[in-house]
DNA sequence: ATACAACCTAAACTTAAGTTGAGGTCAAGA
DNA sequence: TCTTGACCTCAACTTAAGTTTAGGTTGTAT
């Protein structure tokens, strides 16, 4: 119906939605924090450039590391301002990624092995169960709250 | 100043507070939301049995795993039926909550090494990209979103 | 002519895990 | 006596990441 749009480069946001799996709702939620962007048609309708596809596909991918969307689009401002990402923008996005990823997995180790130490006895007793030491937790990393999907 | 009490097995909020490290208000929302109970004494206070302190020390370890306050609280069930936890019950908490970092560790390293994969692709094209099947989404663990410190 | 689909807006609602604020009691100390 | 500290209650507020609702437009299909 809107096909000559479509074909011209610009996609509406039902075709984005389908295509990204992400909420009509989402997408607006999206714009409105100025995540993602797009300009308008003679109807008054949202036309997103073909690009944007995969800036969502970035956002839910860092999403699903458990980076909130406020971190994302700190990073995402750097890519968005070309219209694709350069290789070595992308490869610093990545690494910055692994690296995040790299240190959650270690924390996670940490923890596996504290509570490998502590099966069975029991302890929990404030000050001397290392599962209550402050070094140990993660809270002291001092990145905030993140929502991990898991 | 209210020693007798306090020496006599049982605390007051602000000694529970201080000897956590949980706040006040954050005692109060546990015990709205029956994570945990107390009495009360002539005064009208809450006086909480000394053995609060390690359900309070399991609750805290159990949110750095990243368990939702909900989770922990199903857990939490069959410990505060007996006053200390049986050697049995809390192999069983432990060995859930390695089995549940377990999984979580593993999901981390499969999104680190499709990081690997990836760097310098720069593809994130829908549907070709590793990183956006759908089959390697966390959130298809059906789970649900935990909040994770980091 | 009228229904229907696809879009639009603005505002309110949702959940989790608390925090903050306003106002009140009680006992001890200066 | 008056203040201060430690406690109490209840309600409203906070943040993140959306979702839901209610009402409005436009274009096509029957």
């Amino acid at each position: 119906m809107n096909e000559k749009i479509s074909q011209n480069d610009y996609l509406l946001i039902g075709e984005i939605a389908n295509r990204s799996g992400v909420a009509i709702s989402t997408l607006h939620f999206y714009e409105k924090k100025g995540f993602i962007s797009s300009k308008r048609n003679s109807k008054n309708q949202r036309i997103f450039k073909r690009g944007i596809l995969r800036i969502i596909s970035l956002i839910k991918f860092a999403q699903n590391l458990g980076f909130s969307l406020d971190d994302i689009n700190k990073n995402l401002k750097s890519l968005k301002s070309k219209e694709t990402p350069s290789e070595k923008e992308w490869k610093k996005l990545t690494k910055n990624w692994q690296f995040q990823l790299d240190l959650r997995i270690k924390e996670m180790q940490k923890l596996r092995n504290q509570l490998d130490r502590c099966i069975g006895c029991g302890c929990m007793s404030l000050g001397s169960c290392p599962l209550r030491n402050k070094n140990d937790k993660l809270s002291q990393k001092g990145e905030g709250p993140l929502l991990l999907k898991v």
